[in-house]
DNA sequence: ACGCTTTGTTAGATCGATCTAACAGACCTG
DNA sequence: CAGGTCTGTTAGATCGATCTAACAAAGCGT
């Protein structure tokens, strides 16, 4: 049951261990006759290289970690395979784990991946998380790493993530612009500085066409279908139901629209619905969903690039990525009075009124 | 801009790097008194414990290989999520890699893993895999490993699924006892397993009410949206449209859906709708589809407790856990006439003809 | 006061690779 | 043919932890 280690293909090969390790890395200084021999003796008997073992020599792993909240959110698992995708094909192995957005979660995830020696990590950090938290862990500091989708306040570390604010603004004023006056926020988890600069970013859209979005028309909610029900729910026991409601996500958007449904109200004639991520499944709803796409697929390579850079050159200044958003209007946001157009191109400036 | 090791804290703590060992290992032979000390000066000086060196000596890793083919699929998503919290609960890592159905990223996959290590391994295959595949892999057969979701022909190990044959048995005595008589199958790899047993279970089914499913009214594709609109355009083109479609999947029916209402055919109306996984968005389609649930959630938990035990015990036989599918009727498979009936409950054994 | 157990600590070997520096032998070269 | 270079190989130290077996000091019973 013993593993076979190069000692044993060395003295099978009648040859010393370290011309057996100089084979495994394809060093040029040995002989063609032993390279082979060796490489024959390696297969017989079944070896298996012990990367483990090697990286401790080197001090050098090959294994990136990757901290996400929950992958079922199509938008995190677009930004899973990105990583895992792009990192892969640098030679890396990725080292995955969820925190469900539970800061107790994140910090043992943290904790656990630095004692195994990880090259960086890329964090998508939990709602509420401090500076104090990340500054906790001891060697997260030492090791690179980059922040994504959310930020942590008074953390200098590189970032990448969508450009928020310019997401909302673009719904808020496509809202302002179809004429609607009464619009609410719905979802998204309030300790997250995505869904603060979401909300910033659609009042400020609405402003420029004199509309105010109230303190009491924000809801939160977990960022899942179910917290789009409850929110729903909760909104509706508020009194009167806006002309329009600006989701925290394509995700929450399908529950809110679920749960208007069972109220007997429907999404895109007796209320209009917008929302962010624009995933696939967005265009496929009925009616097609307004959404402002972020672009997981280029945060997740953008944010590998550059902990990739940043492994390489780790003295340089932090860097901040905005992706730029870009507004998709579709039927359930165009549809007060024809409830059946179809998918529109997307026209971000438009101002029309 | 050295790491601390052991020896660094025992030097300044005036002890012997055996006792800091102890001390990590909070083993009750220290004294309190050094205990503090020890635990003192770590924290002082940022010690970060090294994984890796202690898992070389002692040859166990705590870290489990999770090999999937695409997460942004909602169901393998949900597949994921169960592995890491359950294995995370024992103290594992999962190293997570993604094949995209392809056999060679496959194979570089499991060879990485293998070289890192890894105590075991969930594998979910990729379409086409043989039991040739999977014994080529030097260290694999010595590694415990766990096949979910896809079975390997001629290939011994465990293996957790839902069961695909019962699944696909109550999506055809469904489709006959409302009355079809001209069923196709729609979607899904070829090569997969998991679609020749659920093509396999919809025709035993329909066979009990006197139903062939002929073989031209079987189309493969990818398991994705987009390997729905494409299948239905195949279908189109081949003549008369079906009275039932079985979807391979969730996924692949939603595409199936956009596809058909493109063509200006109404699913559900013109014709009925049915799929596998039921994904929490299969509820709130519209209209709801009809679904056989297979649960990845108790699927991949499964998977895990099925891979630890083996970890514990490597020599007890290979076992198949199939785990019972259960059907929920919804109004796109029973509103040929009706158009917007809500969604009923599950009435798996229903023969009312 | 003697041996015997218990308690707490430690030196040195070890896991499986890499790295350093050295070395033998073939090959030039003037 | 002595001295230098080139080629291919290797012994021994090393990475950062654990493990084994031994050992000193304290406690205990008689």
């Amino acid at each position: 049951m013993k593993r076979v280690t190069i000692n044993d293909v060395a003295a099978q090969a009648g040859v010393s261990r370290a011309t057996v390790s100089l084979v495994l890395r394809d060093n040029p200084r040995v002989a063609e006759s032993t390279r082979q021999k060796v490489r024959g003796v390696m297969a017989d008997m079944g070896y298996v290289y012990d990367r483990r073992a090697a990286d401790m020599r080197t001090r050098r792993g090959m294994t990136i970690g990757l901290v996400l909240t929950d992958v079922r959110n199509p938008y995190f698992a677009e930004l899973s395979m990105a990583f895992e995708v792009t990192l892969k094909d640098h030679g890396y192995v990725v080292l995955q784990g969820y925190t469900q957005d539970e800061r107790a979660r994140q910090d043992r995830l943290l904790d656990v991946m630095l004692e195994h020696r990880v090259d960086g990590i890329i964090l998508l950090p939990a709602k509420n998380t401090s500076a104090e938290d990340l500054r906790r862990p001891a060697g997260l500091t030492a090791t690179p790493h980059v922040l994504v989708a959310r930020r942590v306040a008074d953390y200098e570390a590189d970032y990448v993530g969508a450009d928020n604010v310019r997401a909302g603004a673009l719904l808020g004023e496509h809202f302002g612009s179809e004429g609607y006056e009464d619009v609410a926020f719905l979802g998204g988890p309030v300790g997250s500085t995505a869904r603060a600069e979401r909300l910033r970013g659609v009042r400020l859209g609405l402003k420029r066409h004199g509309v105010r979005l109230e303190r009491n028309r924000s809801i939160g909610t977990a960022n899942d279908r179910q917290g789009g029900v409850t929110g729903v729910e909760q909104l509706l026991a508020q009194g009167p139901l806006p002309d329009a409601i600006a989701c925290y996500s394509d995700v929450v958007a399908f529950g809110v629209e679920s749960g208007l449904r069972a109220a007997g109200i429907v999404p895109g004639a007796d209320v209009a619905l917008g929302s962010f991520d624009d995933i696939p499944e967005a265009a496929l709803q009925h009616p097609p969903l307004t959404s402002v796409a972020t672009h997981p697929e280029r945060v997740g390579a953008e944010a590998a690039r550059l902990l990739l850079e940043r492994i390489d050159a780790p003295d340089v200044a932090p860097r901040r990525v905005l992706l730029s958003p870009r507004l998709s209007v579709r039927a359930s946001s165009t549809t007060r009075r024809d409830a059946t157009a179809s998918d529109s191109a997307a026209r971000s400036g438009r101002r029309t009124t």
